[in-house]
DNA sequence: AATGACTTCAACCGCCAAAGA
DNA sequence: ATCTTTGGCGGTTGAAGTCAT
């Protein structure tokens, strides 16, 4: 035991973040005397460390087993699938994981999926995207609604000139004169569109909106917990398989 | 560039169950 | 049978880093 250690030794416990000392004591005291008996680290190393704190410290940093580095897509599949089975039983998830701690899928879990209302700058970026959603579905319906009118109008001509055809000439003029305009269908259908797209909480309602106004499709800023969760929904495709609530005991 | 809000993650806390005296 | 110790687990906290305004 060398001066440092005999040092910690005539204190309490110590707590907070770990010195690579520490690290070190503990990491020979493991390979020495393998996993287990935490409490003898302390009298064993001078460690001024609970037995607790050396076995979180162990398991969850210093084990060389330990794989660093972000999630992966295939861990993150993994975990969502495992959590819609277990719940919040994160040591039993990490088992399937390896090189995975229960700390850090647990970290993981809630820093990414908890369902909880979205933070501002989550609720922005969620509202970016659900507004690009609306705008492209919006873009493709009056694209298609637009494809639509042009071919009526053609069907119209056509019917007209048909129709002008088997009159007199002399008829004709007065024909012109006296057809009223057409009743705009394809307007109303846009207005029915759009009154289907107000169910989605996002149309606000106001008149018929162009593509430049677009941006002004607002949400109100107070809490909508469901409204919220749909956006989740909406953004996520739910791939959670449930919301992990029922696993969960509903905490989230 | 400053600052406040937000995210991430290491570490701690409290509870529980198993093991042993 | 009861009490104490130990290890394990899930929940929570706080410091540091990052980002947005």
């Amino acid at each position: 035991m060398d001066a440092i250690s005999s040092l910690l030794l005539q204190e309490g416990w110590r707590k907070g973040p770990w010195t690579a000392l520490e690290d070190r004591l503990l990491t020979e005291y493991v390979q020495q005397h393998g996993e287990g008996s935490w409490n003898s680290v302390a009298k064993l190393t001078g460690l001024r460390r609970s037995g607790k704190s050396c076995r979180l410290r162990w398991v969850n940093y210093l084990r060389p087993d330990l794989k660093r580095g972000k999630i992966t897509p295939d861990e993150e599949t993994v975990i969502l699938q495992l959590h819609a089975m277990l719940g919040n039983r994160w040591s039993a998830i990490a088992r399937c994981l390896p090189g995975r701690t229960d700390n850090e899928i647990k970290n993981y879990w809630r820093t990414h999926f908890k369902k909880a209302r979205p933070s501002r700058r989550a609720r922005a970026q969620l509202l970016h995207q659900y507004q690009l959603q609306q705008q492209e579905q919006r873009r493709q319906y009056l694209q298609s609604l637009h494809l639509l009118h042009q071919q009526q109008q053609q069907q119209q001509q056509q019917l007209n000139h048909h129709l002008q055809s088997q009159q007199l000439l002399m008829m004709s003029q007065q024909q012109e004169q006296q057809s009223p305009p057409e009743p705009d269908h394809h307007q109303a259908a846009a207005m029915a569109m759009m009154n289907s797209l107000q169910g989605t909480g996002c149309y606000d309602g106001s008149p018929a909106s162009t593509a430049e106004e677009e941006h002004y499709c607002t949400l109100p800023d107070d809490d909508d917990a469901l409204l919220w969760d749909s956006l989740w929904r909406l953004v996520d495709g739910d791939g959670c398989g449930g919301d992990g609530s029922s696993a969960s005991g509903g905490e989230y």
